[in-house]
RNA sequence: GGUGCGGUAGCUCAGUUGGUAGAGCAAAGGACUGAAAAUCCUUGUGUCGCCGGUUCGAUUCCGGCCCACACCA
């Protein structure tokens, strides 16, 4: 009889302190880390996603590291993908896998799953947004509006993403985004352990600004000018890059750009820690407390 | 020292032909099933520089003062 598997999730704002807590527990664990962040995953991105050191990736097995390239890039779910296939690797040779990251959704496709939806051409895709460039919001509620009333009714109107997805889903497929999302969450053949690890915030904000200070120092102005060619693909609609792209567009001063990015990671530190808090199963822990945790995770898989 | 321009929300500023004021950004809270480090929603009382005068009423008009910037000496 195959022993329970347990999937343990850190997850947290930027620059909190997962990555030594993680790899604290996967060696005490003796396993591998499997990464939920839409970002460090891309090759190309490194100083600027405050990717794991050579040193740390060294020290435990990482998964979802620098794994894709910014041109193929990733999505919710495309990583479900991935990380389910992962895991039933991992789970081979391992009761306990560690999972570490800081996108909401991608935590929850990997716990929860996403609902089927059907394919959607490139040509689709790229048609539809580009019109949606060309003639602005008002075409998209329009559009919106005819072709998915029900989605129209109740759906957030006013924004674009959301918008261009309902729209392509019922243009391929005739039926409203709604008639897809059943929202009924999977059951796992694994369980799973969610620690939260959180920070007082003015300690948070003063770690961030000092990361962000650091990764200036480390070269990113030269990383990010290496993908200013690309600065249109999705997987660089990042923070830490934006800022740069427009200090080379001439629209700012370097140190302008530079309180950008500590403004704009700030407010995503935020926006994590609301996504996280609704989470009523996350354990908090502060990130000090690497043993505390291990022996909650003791605790919760004997 | 003189002249000019300004002093309004944490910041940059708008405005009130006299009835105590509003945008952007920041900040705070929230949403979020294929772009998610993305995208979107909600929230604006602040001695309107200080002191006087006129007025029923001044942040708004008048006088003085202080401060900042620019130019002239």
């Amino acid at each position: 009889m195959a022993r329970p598997k347990t999937l343990v999730e850190i997850a947290g704002p930027t620059a909190v302190g997962k990555t030594a807590i993680s790899i604290q527990l996967a060696t005490r664990f003796k396993t591998a880390i499997l990464s939920f962040d839409s970002r460090q995953c891309y090759r190309e991105m490194n100083i600027g996603v405050a990717r794991p050191s050579e040193t740390e990736l060294q020290q435990a097995t990482h998964y979802f590291i620098a794994s894709h390239s910014v041109h193929t890039p990733v999505d919710a779910a495309a990583y479900e993908q991935y990380a389910l296939d992962t895991l039933h690797q991992l789970f081979q040779q391992h009761d306990v896998v560690i999972a570490v990251g800081g996108t909401g959704l991608y935590l929850k496709a990997l716990c929860e799953g996403l609902d089927a939806m059907p394919e959607i051409p490139e040509a689709t895709r790229n048609h539809l947004r580009q019109q949606y460039q060309l003639n602005g919001l008002p075409w998209l509620k329009d559009a919106v509006q005819k072709a998915d009333p029900v989605f129209a009714a109740d759906g957030e109107m006013e924004n674009p993403h959301r918008m261009l997805r309902a729209l392509e889903i019922v243009t391929v497929s005739g039926r409203s985004i709604r008639h897809f999302q059943q929202q009924q969450a999977v059951t796992r053949d694994f369980s799973i352990v969610k620690i939260g690890i959180e920070l007082p915030r003015e300690i948070l904000v003063s770690r961030i600004h000092q990361r962000v200070d650091a990764m200036m120092q480390q070269g990113q102005e030269q990383e990010a000018l290496q993908l200013y060619p690309h600065k249109n693909l999705q997987a660089l609609q990042t923070v830490g890059y934006q800022e740069l792209f427009d200090y080379f567009d001439g629209k700012c001063t370097l140190s302008e750009a530079v309180e950008q990015i500590k403004t704009h990671t700030r407010q995503y530190a935020k926006r994590q820690m609301t996504w996280f808090k609704k989470d009523a199963q996350m354990h908090w822990f502060a990130p000090t407390e690497a043993e505390a945790i291990a022996h909650y995770i003791d605790t919760v898989i004997s």
